[in-house]
Order: C-alpha cells, then sequence, then structure tokens
DNA sequence: GCATATTTGTCCGTATGTATA
DNA sequence: CTATACATACGGACAAATATG
C-alpha cells in the first residue's frame, strides 16, 4: 500500500496536504521538503508524468512548481530534457561561500542586542543537541544560527537570499557520510563567535567568523573532491 | 495597422523575435524590456488573453513567463486577480538601498585592477552622454558602472542578485519627472570613486561610497514620496 | 445585496520537436 | 538511422473567484 507502483519517494503520504492557497506553490513546498531531506539526490531525473500521478496534479500545475524551484537553484531545467535535482560543482560551493562571506561578515558589523539574542537561542539548541548526540539537529541549529546573523543587516532581501543560499548548501550537505565530524567542531566556534559580538569586540568578531567560513568551505571542499 | 485592436503596448512589434530556445523565456525577455522602458507602469494589470494574443501564445506558455517575472520581482501575482507590474514601498526603496550598501561596500574592499578598469569604461561612457545631454544613456552607463563595481566580489550570485536589483530599482526610476536632476550629479561621484578606487584609497572610498548610496537613495524617497 | 460577465486556476488531449538508446 | 521516450507548446474546457452593473 504505502509502496504500490505510482508512488514516487513516498509523495502519496503528502497527497492530503493538497488543500490550502496555490496548488503549484503547494507542489513546491512538498518537493522543496523531499529534496531538503535528501529523498531525491542531486542529478536525480524529476519525471513530470511520475511525480504528477503521484501527486495528483496535472503536467501544468507541476511544471509551474518546477519553475518556483528552479528560481530557488534546487532544481535545473535543461531544455528538452527535463528538470532534474541541482548538482553543485566546486566552483558552486565557491561561490555560496564568497556570498556568505559578504553578507555575514557585513552582518557583523551591524550586530544589534536583539539580534544577538536570537543567535544566542540557536547556539545554544545546537549546544543541547550535541550534548545528546543528535547531529542532525545540530545542523538545523546551526542554520538557524547563520540565518540569525545574516538578519542582523535589517534586509528582508538578504534574509531571502541567505534562506536560499543554506538551502542549497544542504545539496551538497548530504554527501557528508559523516555528520558529527562536520558539525562538532562549530558548535563552540558558534558560542565564540556569539561571545565576541556580545562584548562588543566587531573586529575580533570578523576575523573569526573569515576563519570559521574558510574552514567550512575546506572541509565541505574535501569531502566534495570526487564530484566534478 | 501599428495600433489595431488586439495591439498591446505594441508588443506585435516584437513578434518575430519569437524564434530561439525557450519560448516562456523569449516571452519573459520581451516583457522585461517593456517593463524597463516603461510602457508598462507599476501597478497595470497584465492580462492573460489580451498578452497572449498579442504575442501569439498560449496562455499556459504565457504563464510561465509570468512565473519567471514574479521570482524577479518586476510583477506581482495576486491569486485570482492576475499579475500586476510591481509596485514598490517605500520600504522596499530602502531595503533595496540596505542591499546595495552591502554588495558594494565589500566590494570595494575587494577592487583589483581588472575591476577597475570595467568600471573606467562605463564612467567614460556616462561623461560622454553627460556632455551630449543624453540623459537617459547616462542612467545606462550608471547601471553599468554599478554592475562592475559589484563584479569586483567575484560572484556570480551576487552579480545576479544586483542585475535584479537594479531592474527593480528601474521601476522606480521611471517616477523620476526630471531624469537629469536625478543622474547629472552621480557623472561626477562615479568618476570621484573611481579615482580612490584606482589610487587604493579603500577607506576613502568606502565613506564616499556610503555617502552615495544615502543621497541616491534620499533623492528618489523625495520624488516617491507621493505614492504608498 | 444580487445577478451577470469577465478572468483566472486547473486539467486534459494532442501535435510537434528533441534527445538518447 | 530508426525507434522510443519525453518535454514543449497549443487549444479547448470547465470550475471558481472576482469584477461589474
Amino acid at each position: 500500500m504505502i509502496s504500490h507502483m505510482d508512488d514516487v519517494a513516498g509523495l502519496e503520504h503528502d497527497r492530503d496536504r493538497l488543500g490550502r492557497s496555490s496548488t503549484a506553490e503547494r507542489v513546491a513546498d512538498i518537493l522543496r521538503e523531499r529534496i531538503a531531506q535528501g529523498f531525491f539526490s542531486p542529478g536525480q531525473r524529476l519525471s513530470e508524468e511520475a511525480i504528477g500521478a503521484a501527486l495528483g496534479v496535472s503536467r501544468n500545475t507541476l511544471r509551474e512548481a518546477f519553475r518556483l524551484l528552479s528560481h530557488e537553484r534546487l532544481l535545473e531545467h535543461r531544455l528538452n530534457r527535463g528538470v532534474f535535482v541541482r548538482v553543485l560543482s566546486t566552483d558552486d560551493v565557491a561561490d555560496l561561500y564568497r556570498v556568505r562571506r559578504v553578507i555575514e561578515v557585513s552582518a557583523v558589523r551591524h550586530a544589534s542586542a536583539e539580534g544577538i539574542a536570537a543567535m544566542r537561542e540557536a547556539v545554544e539548541d545546537g549546544e543541547r543537541a550535541a550534548r545528546e548526540n543528535r547531529w542532525r539537529e545540530v545542523g538545523t541549529a546551526n542554520i538557524r544560527y547563520h540565518q540569525a546573523l545574516s538578519r542582523l543587516n535589517g534586509s528582508q532581501r538578504l534574509d531571502d537570499l541567505m534562506r536560499q543560499l543554506l538551502a542549497e548548501l544542504r545539496l551538497v550537505f548530504h554527501v557528508m557520510r559523516n555528520p558529527r565530524s562536520f558539525h562538532e567542531p562549530f558548535v563552540a566556534r558558534n558560542r565564540t563567535l556569539l561571545e565576541l559580538l556580545a562584548a562588543g569586540e566587531t573586529e575580533k568578531a570578523e576575523r573569526e567568523l573569515v576563519s570559521y567560513l574558510d574552514d567550512a568551505e575546506a572541509l565541505l571542499m574535501e569531502a566534495y573532491r570526487p564530484q566534478p
């Protein structure tokens, strides 16, 4: 019943969630979640027919959902070939970290008390999850931490960009076979950066952040070597 | 003949341009250009039927083009109401300038010889156009100048963001009744910033840039007062 | 407030073009 | 080179929402 012929990555479980605002957006929400959680792997082709049937929507509607996700760079649209889950190149990863440096370094210079409080919550959630060996939640808290950091800029558009950017990076995180070794070092460094900001040590914080991002990028690149 | 019943803002003139890659993208290119040049005004509703007929494409294809432009924030999609040319609020303008400050200030810190050369070309084009009172081209050169500045960051994603951001700002530029008074002061300031960068005066350049953007924003806000 | 006309949202069937085995 | 599978694009249909009188 759960896995009959038309089922695609368990999509039929989401079928009942179709009932609110715009159909295409709801389909996009479902697919976005599936991609983030790794049910669809980078490079995999998403068939219009199979997914449309599994979700019970027409191909026209599904194509609109594909468009949405293509513009978030989670899917890649190749003309007359179909849509594929995005495969990030090492150049893509490098570019994502260039953008992170620009946004997050700027955020450090706009630090405010309320903003820092939101970061503190994320740090503590991460520390708690780490103590209990829930490494996936450590990763989630880490993303929340960097979103809170980005929010110091006070710009909705930069928040959106950051959210999209971190969603893209999750495509890469799935290649890390050992989530603990990837997340563990940054639990303490999130705390370090936070306390530097709280103490008003802007320049030290900026240096720590740049080194933090350099190290994270290097770690990711190392694990990502095999791919093109 | 030029203006018969089905004609919408002269769209039929673009009909022969339909012949290359993906139809929806080509339609989006045409509409994007029309919006940038002010043929469609902010707040105006774009009828699926009228434009589809004018361009000779089906509603499904046109809707895909609308999606593309909605995600570039040039169009706004209201459920069951249709798509409208985006109307920027003063908050939107403020946010756009916040993003510009982050990206362009960061760019100043990444200045390189080749990048500065591209900026110099744009400056000289602008100065030439200003001497010959071609104020619209002054505006175009100014946009090229800031794109070249942004490119100093060395990030494709930031370039894309900047391009989109400047396209959004053009929605606002159309409310300026006197393009000369808006563009003229910045011809000289573009030159000033360029020479500071070329001389390696990074800190002075950063201060000049921030003051530049503050002034531009204030000027725009002033002209934009009436709207919500 | 009601009834009608218009427009969008969604789906379907089909013909054509394109890539790949 | 042929065959197959698939995406692209069209046109028509109907329901639902909205605008208009």
